[in-house]
RNA sequence: GGAGAGGUGGCAGAGUGGUUGAAUGUACCUGACUCGAAAUCAGGCAUACACGCAAGUGUAUCGAGGGUUCGAAUCCCUCCCUCUCCGCCA
């Protein structure tokens, strides 16, 4: 959410940079809203003031014993007036409420202009793509030999959902283990294990809803209705949601390891084969709560935290800074890490990582007691560290034999027990 | 699922429908006393929002939302959460 403030003193500036990410601000709506807002509300607190006078006076006069019906006669007239008034203001605020959590985060300054995804700047390449001298397959042909089965899958739940048996299911889980062991081992964050059904509150506070609400599963319960989360960005970021954390304990780091929920609404067609888009995935996420000043520091941080699982499971990458026309609602800044998968020819995303300001803190009026001892909002920070089943893919292709086989990426040997090579049964 | 007890400021803990944004204690900050500290004394000490150049003034908030009333922390209704006992359960 935008601190209302900027928009009442810069409308024109907010519309100038949300228009750079494609976001067309209804500026005459929002001047129309406003001075109505500002209207009612003056009305309104004169109205409330007056009422509370006149009671208190009740009060003394009839502590005294004296008569009141003069001035309850007086308050009396108040009170259809006020009532209106009152309501008419908070349908006003409701709607301005709606209007500002509808509106996606600015985007930095050091952010490139640019339309969509074409637009992206790459800022470095790490690794050499492996030449193979035989003819790839792809991670549903190198796979499906070793345990990875669509078929089930679909058969279980429907498309985008996949299992899998055996080697590849405990390849799979040695990269969420080595993935979360990397991350609070040599990176400093508290692992967390977390509700992987939240309510609606949560699912506001991170920005998912109510935008986005189509993206996501849910469910009735009783009277309640509960959505799968997304990523664990959405409950380990909401820890702090309504908190005042003493400076003393920032940065706050977590990481989790969860499935992930995403209906895939509005991409039909767009990656069927394979699980590079599934409805189900797991992924280690991490997150920080930091100091506003820190918060950029935090960013470039967090890139190298993800950066050094790729690198030690010897994956070629790229960086990519996206620009503004193609990043998340919520984000100021990101950086998209991209795999190289040889059967594609191409890098793909499998992690991404930003910084969402105060953002998300202002939604959940997540604060931090200042150096002066003032409540100030916080800066949150998301990455993935990394997308377990795209990792899984990434793993299968570039390290396939023209045997059939896989070669296990050293650091997972351990998790392996041993294992160095997958091979069909 | 059944029965009961609760939810008030950083913490503890009062609060007969009326000068209660809330006693008191404690923590914290400032000042006085002191060479300094402790003790003591005095003052300060919630959040959000609105109006205002400012000083300031006003509004809202006692788990959440409704209601009754001129006036609600206090009365009524609904919901949420916590705790205790019983039942069921991985």
């Amino acid at each position: 959410m935008l601190d209302i403030q900027l928009l009442r003193n810069d409308l024109d500036g907010v519309a100038k940079r949300l228009a750079s990410r494609g976001y067309v601000l209804g500026t005459t709506e929002f001047t129309a809203l406003e001075a109505e807002r500002k209207k009612m509300q003056t009305r309104t607190q004169d109205l409330q003031a007056k009422r509370n006078a006149s009671s208190k006076q009740i009060g003394i006069a009839k502590s005294k014993g004296e008569d009141v019906a003069a001035i309850l006669a007086e308050v009396a007239s108040l009170g259809d007036e006020l009532k209106a008034d009152e309501e008419k203001l908070a349908l006003i605020q409701t709607q301005m409420q709606d209007l500002l959590l509808n509106l996606p985060n600015l985007p930095h300054e050091s952010v490139p202009v640019g339309k969509s995804e074409e637009n992206n700047v790459e800022v470095r390449r790490v690794g050499e793509p492996k030449k193979f001298d035989f003819a790839v397959k792809d991670h549903v042909d190198v796979g499906t030999p070793l345990g990875l089965d669509f078929d089930t899958g679909a058969k279980l739940a429907g498309a985008r959902f996949t299992l899998m048996r055996g080697q590849i299911a405990k390849l799979h889980r040695a990269l969420a283990q080595f993935m979360l062991d990397t991350q609070t081992e040599e990176h400093g964050y508290t692992e967390c294990y977390t509700p992987y059904l939240v309510n609606a509150e949560t699912l506001t506070g991170t920005g998912q809803l109510p935008k986005f609400e189509e993206d996501l599963f849910s469910l009735q319960h009783n009277d309640s209705k509960l959505y799968l989360i997304p990523t664990s960005e959405v409950t380990l970021t909401n820890t702090v949601r309504d908190a005042i954390v003493p400076l003393e304990s920032l940065p706050i780091k977590l990481t989790a390891h969860t499935p992930c929920f995403r209906s895939e609404a509005g991409s039909y067609g767009k990656d069927t084969r394979g699980m590079i888009r599934q409805h189900q995935f797991d992924k280690v996420e991490m997150v920080q709560i930091v100091h506003p000043e820190n918060s950029y520091a935090a960013l470039e941080e967090m890139v190298g935290h993800a950066e050094t699982i790729l690198q030690k499971l010897g994956l070629p990458y790229r960086v990519m800074a996206l620009c503004t026309g193609d990043m998340g609602f919520g984000a100021a800044k990101t950086y998209d890490l991209e795999v190289w998968l040889p059967a594609q020819n191409t890098y793909r995303e499998i992690s991404s990582v930003s910084n969402c300001e105060a953002f998300q803190a202002r939604r959940m009026q997540a604060r931090f007691r200042n150096e002066a001892g003032k409540p100030e909002l916080l800066h949150t920070l998301n990455g993935s560290g990394l997308a377990v089943g795209r990792t899984l893919v990434a793993v299968l292709e570039n390290y396939q034999n023209a045997d059939g086989s896989v070669t296990i990426p050293e650091v997972l040997h351990p998790y392996m027990g041993g294992l160095e090579q997958l091979k069909a049964n």
